[in-house]
RNA sequence: UCCUCAGUAGCUCAAUGGCAGAGCAUUCGGCUGUUAACCGAAGGGUUGUAGGUUCGAGUCCUACCUGAGGAGCCA
């Protein structure tokens, strides 16, 4: 991972030379030595004479340690003043203490106060519980705390991973539009944007754009925003989310099984190396994370079907379920709970699947397609599957889905001219780093989220 | 779109149809090693909105508003 700066000299003051601006995270480098620490009061505690400030910088916490005869009066009463959130400038010196969750602790100089926070207007977010509400109305500020700031740094980390990946293997990152003419896939609902006066839609997924760029460059993939306006209120839906989404030509289903296992291990692992730090704040057992390693579980529909017939016969599903149909979020959570690495169900019915997967030549009821369903009952993090090659058969797809076959013109275009098998998938990045950090909601692995009744801030 | 739950102090929550309460936060005081510190005190209220039942409503009824999480749909 790259390494922070430890260190950047200050402007110097003719004739003092100034102590190094560490980061909290790098503090270690610096026991012993003066340094200066920017950032905010997390938390103030006071003894009598001695004040115990905990400084938050981005980086990580630290406590300061002040009494009342080891700093100039000035500087004890204004740490004695600090109120919570006040920005600041801190000089102290590293000390190693086996007190400190950090390891180390910082013995105050000096300080200067950039922006202390009024008593008559408080920084809202306190250090006790608060509710949902609350703190959504407040992200502008909740993204301040420890918890929130180590999942956005494991959210980094994912998307890092999840491009780094692709860009070793030799795929080429072409990002398709995000204003388009027409549904991508014509069932999900679409937010309508005003486009000089013509109707156009915030777009739903890349595939069918980057099935073009396939047939171009080989191996390709797409990394941006998508927008649903499917009125979904349930712990798994943003209604405008980050979707990664890879293409290969000349790829069949087996190759992309491959490719998911390897691409979603990748990720994990890169996490639990680069970012050990944050899942100890966030309390993750990374134990479930280490087991995250190919082979991934490999189900045919048919099978997880039967498991989800015995499961309900043993009492332990709720609601029957019917074979041909897709699988409903209980019995995703349920075949997910089942495996310690991500299952991948494979091979639908081709009846309940969108229009562009192929059919299994060995089966045509079947479709060529994957669902890779996260363990610990996080459900679907990748759909994908290898499309339809043939341009008889993508004709009749599109009138059988009564989809406007002008729109999707140039998509058939990629039938008449060179088409070969290709194959890609869709991987949902905050269901990702849910799951990943073991959250019980999308709306905390995302800076803003966008949900049905929240846009604000 | 449907189902369920919730709305009381800045925050988290109590209050059998009968005086509006606690902890935290804020302010003041105390404490030389605190870890969401602790101890003492003070200030802080149009109980989401509108109507109804009742001697009396935070509590019961109706409608509405706001939010939550579950279904469906999806990543």
């Amino acid at each position: 991972m790259p390494e922070e700066n430890a260190a950047s000299n200050q402007a110097a003051t003719p004739g003092t030379p100034a102590p190094p601006v560490a980061t909290i995270a790098t503090l270690g480098r610096f026991e012993g030595q003066s340094v200066v620490v920017r950032g905010w009061l997390y938390n103030l505690r006071e003894s009598g004479k001695l004040l115990f400030p905990i400084f938050r910088d981005g980086t990580g916490t630290v406590q300061g340690v002040a009494h009342v005869k080891s700093v100039p009066p000035a500087v004890f009463e204004a740490l004695k003043s600090l109120t919570q959130e006040s920005s600041l400038v801190v000089t102290g010196k590293v000390r190693a203490d086996q007190r400190a969750p950090g390891g180390f602790e910082l013995d105050i100089e000096d300080l200067e106060v950039i922006q202390r926070i009024p008593e008559s207007d408080p920084y809202p977010i306190t250090l006790k519980e608060h509710g949902v509400d609350f703190l959504q109305e407040r992200r502008h500020l909740w993204v301040r705390t420890p918890r929130q700031s180590a999942i956005l740094r494991i959210r980094a980390e994912i998307m890092r991973a999840a491009a780094e990946y692709f860009d070793q293997n030799g795929f080429i990152r072409t990002d398709p539009p995000i204003l388009t003419p027409a549904a991508c896939e014509g069932t999900s609902t679409l937010f309508p944007v005003d486009y000089f006066g013509d109707p156009a839609y915030l777009t739903q997924s890349g595939q069918l754009y980057v099935e073009a760029t396939a047939l171009a460059l080989g191996k390709v993939y797409s990394f941006g925003p998508t927008f649903r306006a499917e009125k979904s209120k349930t712990r798994r839906h943003l209604t405008e989310f980050w979707m990664v989404e890879p293409e290969v030509a000349f790829m069949d289903l087996d190759g992309l099984m491959e490719l998911a296992e390897n691409y979603l291990a990748h990720i994990v692992q890169s996490v639990l190396r680069n970012r050990a730090a944050e899942l100890k704040t966030i309390g993750r057992d990374t134990a479930r994370l280490e087991a995250i390693v190919p082979p991934f579980p490999r189900l045919r529909y048919d099978e997880a079907a039967r498991m989800l017939n015995e499961a309900h016969s043993k009492g332990e599903l709720e609601q029957p379920f019917t074979y041909g149909n897709d699988f409903g979020s209980p019995d995703e959570t349920w075949l997910s709970a089942q495996f310690d690495r991500p299952v991948m169900v494979h091979r639908y019915p081709a009846g309940v699947k969108a229009f562009y997967m192929e059919p299994d030549a060995a089966d045509p009821r079947y479709a060529l397609c994957v669902d890779v369903l996260a363990p610990e009952g996080y459900g679907e993090v990748i759909g994908g599957s290898q499309r339809v090659s043939s341009l008889e058969l993508l004709n009749q797809r599109i009138e059988q889905h009564h989809l406007p076959k002008e729109a999707f013109e140039w998509y058939l275009d990629l039938r008449r001219y060179g088409s070969v098998p290709h194959a890609g998938f869709g991987m949902g990045i905050e269901r990702v780093v849910a799951w990943v950090c073991a959250l019980d909601h999308v709306r905390e692995t995302i800076p803003f989220p966008r949900t049905l009744h929240r846009m604000y801030p």
